[in-house]
DNA sequence: ACCGCGGTCAACACCGTGTCGAGTCGAATC
DNA sequence: GATTCGACTCGACACGGTGTTGACCGCGGT
């Protein structure tokens, strides 16, 4: 416990800048606070200040925990994507039983683990314009999910189950680079939008037409009946 | 050619505060090099001063003809808009001719705008967080999309060449939003992304499998062979 | 000659950020 | 029990960007 300060293991200074002690209640404390006022108004609109004084503690002394506000976020971000990576865990390798139901479990994990951090992920969004960060680190994220899919069509061409077309990474971008969008109209409810309990089976929908050119692909694997 | 300062016509003052005179030049000035500027470096880091300078005046003279920054990317996004839908102008009567080429058509030549206007599109999706504004001016044209390529949906199911499936709406939502996001991606180049030159056919894919259920829609009319 | 007004800017007030230097306090160490 | 060290804290400052104010210029109209 005593090195395992940011979760994606390669980042390394992201959250205090030396060794532990009581102060982890405080860098709790800021992250917390973070994420209560996240969920009043937009991260543009909060200061350091606040983020200082919901913690009880000065403004210098918030630069003690975080280098900046963003990376408070970011921290908050690293444990959304964690989050989302152990909700989307072993679904990959069972989709041949049943496709259908296994992307759909995909796409509604996601939808939960997202849906459950809304604030978080919507002022995520609204930063990755403007700071670099947080741009890197939700590429980095998507690089994964994209490649993790791109498999999975691939393996899914393999066995049969669905047909050639587009190339499976370019075919993987689109469609996860839909989930997000998709996801962030829903979520921040300006703009045209997906009504939320509509949105895990619209995105399915369009995620199976484009895989298997079908709403329904096969249950059982093909191969053709002997 | 008075009162015709905001493309949008229902928005009234986004331009200078009053009447017009010789003051016409500085406010192009202004918009020309917010536009060069944006080519070299993100609005962020633009500030009103550089704004002013680029066109020849000072700081304060700048908020004689824009009220803030924002307001000069917002006139910049509705030409771009405005360009868009001139080039979508008509696609959509002639689906029924031959709908892959003419979605192809659609889908390109919208590309071919936002890619002819970049460094704005991204300026725009950048600031679109943190600025309601960009986000209202978006939505409002993103609505009007959405509504159109929905009508092209149902006009093609109604004529029976796309079977029924999702409610029109959110296909269309789901496909416009995926294509933003996929041209942002494209355009920015960060993180995982299409190359410029497979995205058109790429989206256009994604498009037909998710109407039609496949990639070659009949060319002619149906109603069956007499 | 004198408005009125489009157009212009120096100077100011304000706010948020990030930094610096001076400090406090508790737990080892001697 | 004094000393030292490093974690931790904050008052005060410098900086940079924003938006506003008040004075000013020049020119066409009366």
């Amino acid at each position: 416990m005593t090195t395992a300060r940011t979760p994606t293991g390669a980042a390394p200074t992201r959250g205090r800048r030396a060794g532990r002690s009581t102060g982890d209640d405080r860098e709790t404390a800021i992250l917390a606070t973070a994420e209560r006022l996240l969920a009043q108004r937009p991260l543009a609109d909060i200061s350091i200040d606040d983020l200082a004084r919901g913690a009880g503690i000065s403004r210098p002394t918030f630069y003690f925990y975080f280098p900046s506000k963003s990376a408070v976020l970011l921290t908050l971000l690293d444990r959304v994507t964690e989050e989302a990576d152990a909700a989307a865990g072993g679904v990959f390798e069972r989709l041949a039983e049943d496709p259908r139901a296994h992307w759909r479990k995909l796409i509604a994990r996601f939808h939960a683990t997202f849906g459950g951090h809304r604030d978080v992920v919507l002022a995520c969004a609204q930063v990755r314009g403007t700071n670099a960060e947080v741009r890197r680190l939700w590429a980095e994220v998507l690089e994964r999910w994209v490649r993790a899919v791109q498999a999975a069509i691939e393996a899914e061409r393999a066995r049969g189950a669905a047909p050639d077309g587009l190339p499976a990474r370019d075919l993987a971008i689109a469609l996860n680079s839909m989930n997000e969008r998709v996801w962030y109209a829903t979520f921040a409810g300006d703009g045209p939008a997906v009504a939320e309990r509509d949105v895990v089976d619209v995105l399915l929908d369009v995620w199976l037409t484009a895989i298997y050119r079908t709403t329904t692909p096969p249950v059982i694997p093909s191969g053709g009946t002997p």
